[in-house]
DNA sequence: GACGTTTCCGGAAACGTTGCCGATAGTTTT
DNA sequence: AAAACTATCGGCAACGTTTCCGGAAACGTC
């Protein structure tokens, strides 16, 4: 028979239904309801570590003393302190970051979402941003969009319900509408854009002067003594493809060179357009003698599409590309592009963040223009102009 | 005159003492202490954001009832759980991660420490990684310990405190010491070593098999008619250097071939040592035909060397690297490589992770190999061999 | 109508930390 | 010696969530 376990009578004690399985009953005399017991519920309590009230309780104070000690704050005598950092030295405390940010209201942690981790354009900019943040106090944690918009908006998501303290993000190319990005969804943490920016007022931004890199490259071009000066843009919708056409365009006019709309090439990037692009090129009646590739893979495809035509580069066609420093110093020729200097966006980035956060409201959106530089090689070396008086 | 908080009387009021910075009173009459008025906090009370009782406050029902209603248990009316799940969706509830985590003694987020996310290998392996955990469920949290032993123990350090539920690590050079790997010092969550393995039982390990590659490059180069064939290896410490090289005279023994040591060198992984390297080989009365660098970069500089030297690739001195896919298919003449599949060892690791949450204490710790796969390309190809009948 | 059942909901205690504030004992001043 | 002060420390309420478990209404059944 039951007994109660309030008055330990089992006279009184009625069934009264079954809750999740187990039997309940009620006691009549003492109008108490009960469960029966549990069927020898498995503990597999996981391993308990150290906590500030087990050091409390190790050295005979509250934790909020420990709290105290460890914190360093005042109001404590130095013997107490010096017993509790001994105690949490030896039971191996370590505070729990996840407490001490749903308290603190604060994560230390900064989010970042790239398009692809593994392009060396972000790898480094991650990296810039990593040293910049883990210098300040700050984790970093990292989401690949992988260039999809959904995958860009559920990473946005995660990130702030992880209660990130910040957002650094380079948009995907899907991405058109921000609404993912707007300060409801994003719970006014600060974010800053880079790379691919969000254009829109009042919101922070790295970006890269295209431009200028494009003026840049071209120009360099035409001091080599390069006349006709071709362009492989990407598709024609593409930020980047309007501003380095802008600049390239910036650079013939300056110099009194023609424009000539059968030079001007927009493809999808793929190393197939890019080659067939080049052999429309060379059958035309009067053939570029240099091609400026917006985007540096392309370059590539086209080097060797040249060597296996029987081209040289740059005797026959000089070439230039844009970005990836280190894989256009390997090539051979070496490859004349323009150093986005990727880890100084990711610092900048990184820099604006902290300048938001140690700011408050007194902080005022802003763009910042990193400066990128034009490396001279091997691939555009013709040797036929002025040499390299040239300003970017 | 200061009027007591309770018996709002100022006869018996006393001044006592001062508590930073504020002055204190007491009231003799009702024995009881209180502080002067705060001198006009300034609320600055960071924007709420809704949460379950924000939630429970508006439909009417209690924080209990909506965590169930959210989290899709039973004991709940169909009308109740649609109310809340309005009321949620018109609050714009998101659940605080930070406070789930605390509670559920889980994050769902693992931990990751590598050298250094700049290095093509690293990047691709974290997105293996990423990709596995993410499918599963999981946050990645990434840490670079740039090669340096302090950096990587903080990092784990810090990955620990921030409760992550696992860790995959593959170690800086400079870690000899592996305390801060212990059961104690990382509360006992799964570990994965990949890559630079942590050389100890009862760990679990994702590996390359560099005897393999090693042996199937070296084979490569005897079945294209190379007998002298030299082998350029990192420091003589270095394990991959012993195991690559263990495989290339694995193959030399196979094939009947007889291991000349004026042929094997260890450098410093520099360009300068891997040409002056070059040119000593070069001087030799007798010299090698074939070059295994068992790094790739170390290859692309032997090209590069070789092809300012007047000798061709592969005619006069055939070249075969180890790693980074994606480099040897771009450069002149494509470079003949093992593939170690970054991706796969990155996804490998995350299973194994995942196998480890799953199974808990019933989960045995091994060590898993990810296949290496030859790839050939114009560099070694001199065709005067038997072809390409060869097993990996 | 007494007993049993199902369904649904609220209260409360955690998770580990921090910070406010009250409360002492001991010391100095008046 | 009362009054004022200093130096320490404990208690308690948060932070936002989940999960027990008790309570009660509504319904069924002998």
């Amino acid at each position: 028979m039951v007994k109660c376990v309030k008055c330990s009578l089992a006279d009184d004690v009625l069934k009264a239904g079954f809750v999740r399985g187990r039997q309940r009953f009620f006691c009549k005399s003492c109008e108490y309801h009960f469960t029966a017991e549990r069927p020898a519920g498995v503990p597999s309590r996981k391993r308990h570590h150290a906590t500030i009230a087990d050091v409390a309780r190790q050295v005979g104070v509250a934790p909020s003393t420990v709290s105290r000690a460890l914190n360093g704050h005042s109001d404590i005598s130095p013997v107490t302190r010096q017993a509790i950092l001994d105690a949490a030295r030896q039971l191996d405390y370590q505070p729990n970051l996840l407490a001490q940010s749903l308290k603190n209201r604060a994560t230390n942690t900064i989010g970042v979402v790239i398009p692809d981790l593994e392009r060396p354009f972000f790898a480094t900019a991650v990296s810039g941003i990593q040293q910049v943040a883990t210098e300040a106090g700050y984790r970093v944690m990292i989401c690949q969009s992988k260039e999809s918009y959904a995958t860009e908006v559920s990473n946005v998501q995660a990130l702030v319900a992880s209660q990130v303290d910040g957002l650094l993000i380079c948009h995907s190319r899907e991405t058109e509408n921000f609404d993912h990005m707007s300060s409801t969804a994003c719970r006014d943490i600060p974010i800053v854009h880079f790379d691919r920016v969000y254009n829109q007022e009042n919101v922070s931004r790295v970006m890269i002067d295209d431009w200028s890199g494009a003026f840049a490259v071209t120009e360099h071009l035409v001091l080599e003594g390069c006349r006709r000066i071709a362009i492989l843009a990407g598709p024609a919708s593409l930020l980047i493809s309007q501003q380095r056409q802008a600049g390239y365009l910036g650079a013939l006019r300056k110099h009194g060179l023609p424009v000539e709309e059968e030079l001007i090439a927009h493809i999808d990037f793929r190393a197939e357009s890019a080659v067939a692009c080049l052999d429309a090129w060379l059958a035309l009646p009067n053939p570029p003698d240099a091609i400026f590739s917006i985007n540096y893979t392309n370059a590539f495809d086209l080097i060797l599409a040249l060597r296996s035509r029987g081209r040289r580069v740059p005797e026959d066609m000089a070439i230039a590309g844009f970005g990836d420093e280190f894989l256009a110093s390997l090539i051979e020729p070496g490859l004349t592009t323009v150093d986005l200097h990727p880890y100084r966006i990711g610092q900048q980035a990184a820099h604006l963040f902290l300048e938001q956060v140690k700011l408050q409201e007194r902080f005022e959106p802003r763009t910042c223009v990193v400066k990128s530089e034009l490396i001279i090689r091997q691939s555009s070396l013709r040797g036929q102009g002025q040499g390299f008086q040239l300003a970017i």
